[in-house]
DNA sequence: CTCAAAAGGACTTTTTATGTCTTTTTAGGG
DNA sequence: CCCTAAAAAGACATAAAAAGTCCTTTTGAG
């Protein structure tokens, strides 16, 4: 349980990528995908969804391509799986507001709002800075 | 990402609702998925995987049903949510042995080793116990 | 022998994941 | 202004997993 898509994965591997490079070097998604070995139009995808929420800013037309929205010690882990695949959500109950009708008497509820905190706060921990260098 | 399937969020609901009844009395799986509200085939198989590994112990026939397969707080969360959903893997990288061409050189990859190594700590620290009383 | 209950296996349906393809927009350079 | 490069957008296509159903078989008590 609980496995990170293949997007993910991908997006990662993407956006770690870019973050390894010169700061204000703009890198065309087909380079980025040949270097970390992505389905290219899959990982366009992925890249207009960081781009939307500026995790990314792209650059059209020629000569244009993708850097990093912010620094990359600004940017977590966490900022990158939730971009491509939602919110870290253990069970649906955590989901604030949205919770069964059971979950004021259910002891497993704390369990899944536990387990989410210690995600993120592991994941959020994490910048690209730190996934970049060594 | 990492969400409870139906599957385990039924799984635990049923079995916790075992563990509060009587140790000693057989409890008749229809009874079990009314209680809990689970469609009772679907809550069939699950019990049936549970039963596999020892998790519940099954009687047939006439007077047959389902008992705790050890004391409620000797099974843990961990024990329940793996059985039905399978380990723990917040990425095919941390599996044992099948890890990808990259996770020498990987920094992400123990991001998700500490990942999977607190989940499964929170998870294996709960038992039915708990969960069955307040 | 009969009935009750779990076990097993084959299916179906729905949803999610994993992409691809085509067209459109944007921008630079001659 | 035109041509070309590159990302954005949107419509598909395919495959896999999730969620559940249905039918038959085994087992056991009375
Ligand atoms: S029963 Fe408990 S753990 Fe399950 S969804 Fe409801 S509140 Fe959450
Ligand atoms: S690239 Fe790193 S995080 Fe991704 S699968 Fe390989 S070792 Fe794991």
């Amino acid at each position: 349980m609980m496995e990170l898509t293949r997007k993910g994965e991908y997006a990662i591997r993407g956006i770690v990528y870019l973050a390894s490079r010169p700061a204000d070097q703009v890198c065309l998604l087909s380079d980025i995908a040949a270097a970390v070995d992505v389905p290219p139009t899959f990982l366009a995808k992925i890249f207009q969804q960081f781009s939307k929420i500026g995790l990314v800013k792209s650059y059209r037309g020629t000569g244009g391509g993708f850097i990093l929205g912010r620094p990359a010690d600004k940017i977590t882990l966490l900022d990158v799986v939730e971009a491509v695949e939602g919110p870290i959500i253990p069970n649906r109950c955590v989901v604030n507001g949205i919770d069964c009708d059971r979950s004021t008497a259910c002891n497993v509820h704390p369990v899944w709002m536990n387990v989410q905190s210690q995600v993120r706060g592991i994941l959020g921990k994490v910048t690209l800075k730190d996934l970049a260098e060594g």
